[in-house]
DNA sequence: GTCTATATCGGGATAGAC
DNA sequence: GTCTATCCCGATATAGAC
């Protein structure tokens, strides 16, 4: 049981690894089973074997993306740092994720646009709680810390600044450093400074 | 000499108006000639007859999106309004214009994405020019009406805030509102006021 | 479980009549 | 310029041997 079993989850693994960098590319419509199989080192008829159909594996890999993600933003939002030391924390941390991987935004927000219905319920199926987060911003203007302001554009700024300049890269780039790939990384890098003190500087109450 | 051309423009205007619709709602890869002659009334060999291929077909739509929305950001930024006002209009202008096409950004991204070299070049045949706006805000650094912040994160952080929170509708609105498009067409109303505020807040010196 | 060979079909492209 | 009919390839999917 035990070699077969891990040369099976092995092939299973590979092959997901391979889909995901192959989809996320590529998108649902323009990826290759031919150029998965190639990537994972196996040939198109063992894809349809370990999944049946290019719409199953593509549903696969979507789940695992999404359930890879969705914890990664809720658990710093949720921790007990104070409000000016949690966002500078989750600027710099999220800016690193993203810039990880920085083609999944992009893909992710093509494929619901491409077929809203079917994805949308994938993504329902795990929950976010952005109330706690809300909740503390609420306390925090009572408080007098900061200014009065709607949580949720808050949140919304916060989550645009990091995530835009990552998946426009494509257009940033060329607008303002004419192509030159490490001056926008670069570029990047401050951001994880600009942007929380960017934010502060709008909301602390002086 | 007249009929006949005037027949002929208004048939390839419509064929990429079609095309336009379904090549920004599916990609490139997911559009199908057949779905883009339905919605220009006519069938696919005419498709073939006024763009020879369906590359063509893209490249053409692809063009004419870019050289309309380029032009739209240039001019509200060059124009000659004081710092704060112009930060004023180009938001509410700017995200009116992005909720009239929500689905371009993400199509040029996920095109970008697709096709970095191709797509690339037709992008850089179409000049953008912020180098006057980097300019104007240097000056009011100088001037001290603003505090020092460096020109491309603000602008970067200007256009973060009008795009992101519409492209990413489909996820927004199911984590803050429950799938309420209402709900989140009137927080997409407010940003409209609560951006500018938010950046003149955070660069304004006091 | 993994391979080779093949069936099947959808969709881009072309031929040719009108 | 516009249509119908058809070609043809590429890509998913399956059959069957090992």
């Amino acid at each position: 049981m035990s070699e077969m079993a891990e040369k099976n989850s092995n092939t299973e693994q590979n092959i997901l690894e391979a889909a995901k960098v192959v989809f996320v590319a590529k998108g649902m419509d323009g990826a290759r089973m031919q150029e998965i199989a190639d990537k994972a080192g196996i040939n198109k008829a063992l894809l349809h074997y370990y999944f049946r159909s290019k719409d199953k594996l593509f549903e696969a890999v979507f789940v695992e993306i999404l359930s890879k993600l969705i914890p990664d933003i809720s658990e710093l939002l949720l921790s007990e740092l104070p409000l000016f030391e949690k966002i500078r924390k989750f600027t710099q941390h999220y800016i690193d994720t993203i810039r990880e991987n920085p083609l999944i935004p992009v893909f992710i927000l093509h494929e619901l646009n491409r077929e809203p219905e079917g994805i949308a319920r994938t993504f329902k199926s795990m929950g976010i709680q952005p109330q706690i987060f809300i909740d503390e911003i609420k306390r925090e203007i009572e408080k007098g810390t900061i200014v009065p302001i709607d949580p949720l554009h808050l949140i919304v700024n916060l989550l645009s600044m990091c995530i835009f300049p990552i998946v426009a890269q494509p257009i940033m780039q060329h607008l303002i450093f004419e192509e030159n790939g490490e001056a926008y990384s670069a570029f990047l890098e401050q951001r994880k400074k600009e942007v929380p003190e960017f934010i502060i500087n709008s909301i602390r109450k002086k």
